[in-house]
DNA sequence: GCTCGATCATGATT
DNA sequence: CAATCATGATCGAG
């Protein structure tokens, strides 16, 4: 039951309309009974929300100083062009070509009505009022507000490479000189990548390009004292840049993200429009009703950093802000909201954090959908002050959540409280972690035989003119060691990062071998190393036995080898039946190109073009007869694992070990998968793809 | 040598 | 603007 299906919307995403039904009193904070409600009749108005996929007025939409053509960017050459989805209603610009900046085509304008009228979502620090008609939509993203609101920018990091010849007039020099404010980065220096027109894309190219660049600003800063916090370096370029996708408050769900999706930085949340505060636990907006200010919360985060209890999945007891266990908190700011909100009942996103070992602040983030204020209370906290509580609840007939986190939780633990096992290992103790089988859909009792092997099976010996040489590095490899001929070999940096996350996609990866005087924990032994994560194998709906996993995955986690035989030529059997199990390198798709960008918008050139990258090696391996669980990861047309070369026990730069790393934060019981490429002509061997992402390309094989 | 907490300094956003 | 359920580093305990 993967919780992520590539087409299907989540229930969350019907919902248009905030239901009218909750009528609550405006109950006195002050004195609250502690730990109980008053509920009786009222005047509350109804909270009406309409998506925010109202089409924009002509005009209200900004000029935008980021300009970008297709193009522009070397792997995109050969991508469909942008459509220019405006084009229509801008036909007073200057070009009617200019394509949509991305916080702009997702949609940012909305405009919430109540049954007494309109009621204008204001950006906290707008200083802008808008007409109050109803027709007419109010755009909250206007490059005045952004700009005049005073933020302090941060000059990102040298950019160059890149220039764009089409500069806006919009933006004019006489506009800008009047204003005193430190004026925004100049966007044209850096080259946007086309936006996606589905938001989920969108969405996870703005994840996936925080995360390359936050990778890579790592990666320098490692042997330099100065520059903490890649996080916030990746995000300030692009808020710099406005690389975000759902700028703009707004109240429900965010297009583009689903029940279930992890992130690993608070910094994340606020790119994709999630929940804006870098820190704050309490995001609100201010909502005009009766002619007052009225300000309702949007989404939360509990991150435990207060005293709450956590046992029901459905239930949050949220404590307010403020006090700081120093002082009573007040009704005020986000505590304030969260009362307003309990009045208006209105939808308010819940972003819960989780513990997560894998991680080294052991800090995850789970978007657990909406949730409705149903009672709010003060009480004293242990250090004797006055602390708000606000009782949250899930919204029913949502997706499962953080429920699908504890449970897959409970499983590490103790794997023999998942039901429905086949085989507890199916890898018979090969691996580091047993790999359970399980069969949740029906009565298959499991795959056809084959034998499981951890290492590939070479046609003959390996040869190679060249033999391994080994770096001279004592214990581990440091990333400033300037004599490690190891990190020499991959192009002067250490390919992954000191926790194990690759940082880059490359050709090939060198990890240190049998010849280096490392020892084991050196940090450039990571896939050889082998399988580190929970995985399970499991009945999929329609694509026969499928690969996921209980654990969190963060993005450039290592996962697996394609293990099996190395074979000449793809055999059919005695039945004439094609071999299902064949890999090899004939195509690359789009989202494994992405995943190398950021480093451009760090102003470095690109080192490999695409064409050198990713010519394909001569290997083929087969996992007919033996293989690992990687002979059951299906393919997608949108996939979430990526293959990566890496060589570490031999030299044949043709043979390489082929390892699945993944090209996104991947939550527990997703389905992986990887684009299994075309191979070309070969007629007959194409396969009907049922993959359901909106980019499939129908076949594949 | 580790892991785990507590504490601290430095933060970006609205 | 100042407040904020972040981060990562550092230090000490176990």
């Amino acid at each position: 039951m993967p919780r992520h299906s590539n087409s299907a919307p989540s229930a969350a995403n019907d919902d248009t309309v905030l239901d009218a039904k909750p009528i609550r009193t405006l109950s006195p904070m002050f004195p609250a009974p502690s730990g109980c409600t008053t509920i009786s009749s009222s005047s509350a108005p109804p909270l009406v929300y309409v998506t925010p996929y109202t089409t924009f007025s002509s005009g209200s939409m900004p000029g935008h100083p980021a300009h970008f053509t297709p193009g522009m960017f070397p792997a995109f050459a050969n991508s469909p062009t942008v459509v220019p989805h405006l084009a229509t209603s801008q036909s007073d610009r200057a070009s009617p070509v200019t394509p949509v900046p991305m916080s702009v085509s997702n949609g940012a304008a909305h405009v919430e009505l109540n049954s007494n009228g309109p009621l204008h979502a204001t950006p906290l620090s707008a200083s802008f009022q808008a007409p109050p008609t109803m027709a007419t939509p109010l755009n909250v993203v206007g490059n005045s507000f952004t700009s005049a609101s005073g933020r302090k920018i941060k000059q990102p990091l040298h950019l160059s490479g890149y220039s764009i010849a089409d500069s806006d007039k919009e933006d004019s020099d006489s506009k800008r000189s009047l204003r005193k404010k430190p004026k925004k980065t100049p966007i044209r220096d850096i080259v946007l990548l086309p936006p996606p027109q589905d938001p989920r894309e969108a969405v996870e190219m703005i994840l996936m390009t925080f995360d390359a660049i936050r990778r890579r600003v790592l990666q320098m800063d490692e042997t330099k004292d100065t520059g903490k916090r890649p996080d916030l370096r990746a995000s300030g370029l692009m808020m710099s840049s406005d690389m975000r996708a759902n700028k703009g408050k707004r109240i429900g769900p965010v297009p583009g993200i689903e029940i279930g999706d992890i992130f690993y930085f608070r910094m994340e949340l606020c790119l994709v429009g999630l929940h804006a505060p870098s820190m704050g636990g309490i995001d609100y907006m201010i909502t005009t009703h009766d002619n007052q200010d009225d300000p309702v919360a949007v989404s939360v985060v509990s991150a435990g950093g207060y005293e709450n209890d956590d046992d029901d999945v459905d239930v949050l007891v949220y404590s307010g802000q403020g006090g700081n266990s120093k002082d009573d908190q007040k009704l005020e700011r986000g505590n304030l909201a969260l009362e307003r909100s309990l009045h208006r009942a209105n939808h308010i996103r819940v972003i819960r954090g989780a513990k997560d070992l894998n991680v080294v602040n052991g800090r995850i983030y789970v978007y657990d959908g909406l949730y409705k204020v149903h009672e709010s209370w003060v009480e004293k906290g242990k250090s004797g002050f006055k602390v708000f509580k606000y009782k949250f609840i899930r919204e029913p007939g949502q997706p499962d959540g953080i429920s699908v986190w504890k449970m897959t939780q409970k499983w590490i633990e103790n794997p023999s409280s998942r039901g429905r096992v086949i085989l507890p290992d199916i890898s018979s103790g090969a691996e580091n972690v047993p790999v359970c089988l399980v069969n949740d859909v029906d009565n298959e009792k499991g795959p056809s035989h084959f034998q499981y092997t951890t290492k590939v099976k070479y046609l003959r010996p390996i040869s190679s003119a060249k033999t391994l040489q080994g770096c001279t590095c004592l214990s581990v490899c440091l990333p400033d060691d300037k004599n490690c001929s190891c990190a020499d070999h991959n192009g002067g940096k250490l390919p992954y990062s000191s926790s194990g996350f690759l940082i880059c996609r490359k050709r090939i990866i060198y990890e240190c071998n049998a010849c280096c005087q490392c020892t084991l924990n050196c940090r450039n032994r990571v896939t050889q190393k082998g399988v580190r994560l929970h995985f399970e194998i499991f009945r999929t709906k329609d694509r026969g036995w499928g690969l996921r996993s209980w654990d969190p995955i963060r993005a450039g986690t290592f996962l697996c080898e394609y293990t099996g035989e190395v074979i000449d030529e793809i055999n059919t059997n005695d039945h004439g039946e094609e071999d299902d199990y064949i890999f090899q390198t004939s195509h690359v798709d789009d989202k494994t190109l992405k995943w190398n960008y950021g480093p451009e918008l760090l102003g470095e050139p690109s080192t490999e073009t695409a064409s050198e990258v990713f010519k394909s090696f001569p290997i083929t391996i087969s996992a007919k007869n033996m293989g690992n669980i990687s002979r059951f990861m299906n393919h997608s047309c949108s996939p979430n694992v990526f293959w990566q070369p890496v060589q570490h026990d031999h030299c044949d730069e043709g043979y390489p070990h082929i390892m699945f790393f993944a090209i996104k934060h991947i939550p527990p019981m997703t389905e992986l998968t990887y684009d299994y490429g075309t191979s070309g002509l070969v007629f007959g061997r194409s396969k009907k793809c049922l993959c359901e992402s909106p980019k499939c390309r129908g076949y594949f094989g």
